[in-house]
DNA sequence: TGTTGCCTTGACGTCGGCGGCAAGGTCTAG
DNA sequence: CTAGACCTTGCCGCCGACGTCAAGGCAACA
């Protein structure tokens, strides 16, 4: 398979796939011509890497799952340093869904407060006409 | 009040204040001699932002809150543009936690199966043992 | 043989809110 | 007179996951 193919495949551009492997995430071999050749595994690698990322894993973070992968697993999950980032990342989200839910109400009670006074300024405006 | 000053008031640099003006959203004479001179209405200003900033919004976001306060208001939220900003960006915030919730979800989900997993290939291989 | 379409490396641009440094002017106290 | 503590503008650096050229090599087909 060649970059392009893994690209199309995997859903995503072929400068991305050569930065996975800049960073360590991706391996290939080259052809004579010097050309990228993926097995097929990388697929599976390159997939796992996409929806970690999505759920807002960093590219440190996915290299536990890649390696696990590559250690013959069905899933990149299953080795103890994926498990021990999958804690830390559900503490982070936890605390982080806490943080918001704070900015939440704050921008609620602020947005409260706001109408609430252009009603009272509103209504000052108006008592003189009458 | 020189920009030393209002940076010590305000609890920020100096450097951060020139950026603000350099983005419109804080204003300053010059004395004889080319130094920033400011009045004190803009410490509310700068803590206006500084308070937003630190809920999340942009500099973007929070310009309609100073010209607010700039308008004679004693709070930057009452004006029409503000409750506007402060609606959309409430509504982002519930979005992005809704988000979030879901991905605190498929984390936890994927830590309890990575668990079960590796309990299961813990005991097959206790199994020959005995 | 030329054109199209793949591939290669290298390197700069993006977004936001500043940090930090350089080179220089200003003001004040000793 | 000079040290040091202010101030000025200007510009590069940062973080992360790429996008987007640029300049060139290789392959295949008409």
């Amino acid at each position: 398979m060649l970059i392009g193919e893994l690209a199309e495949n995997a859903g995503t551009s072929t400068r991305t796939l050569r930065y996975y492997e800049e960073h360590g995430l991706v391996r290939a071999r080259r052809s004579a011509n010097g050309y990228r050749v993926y097995d097929e595994a990388e697929l599976r690698v390159v997939r796992e890497i996409r929806a970690l990322l999505a759920v807002g894993f960093g590219l440190d973070d996915i290299r536990p799952f890649v390696a696990c992968l590559r250690a013959g697993n069905t899933s990149g999950h299953v080795c103890p340093d994926s498990v021990a980032v999958l804690r830390r990342k559900l503490a982070e989200v936890d605390a982080y869904i806490d943080q918001l839910g704070e900015v939440r109400q704050q921008l609620h009670t602020q947005l409260m407060q706001a109408i609430t006074q252009r009603e009272e300024t509103c209504f000052k405006h108006r008592q003189p006409e009458r």
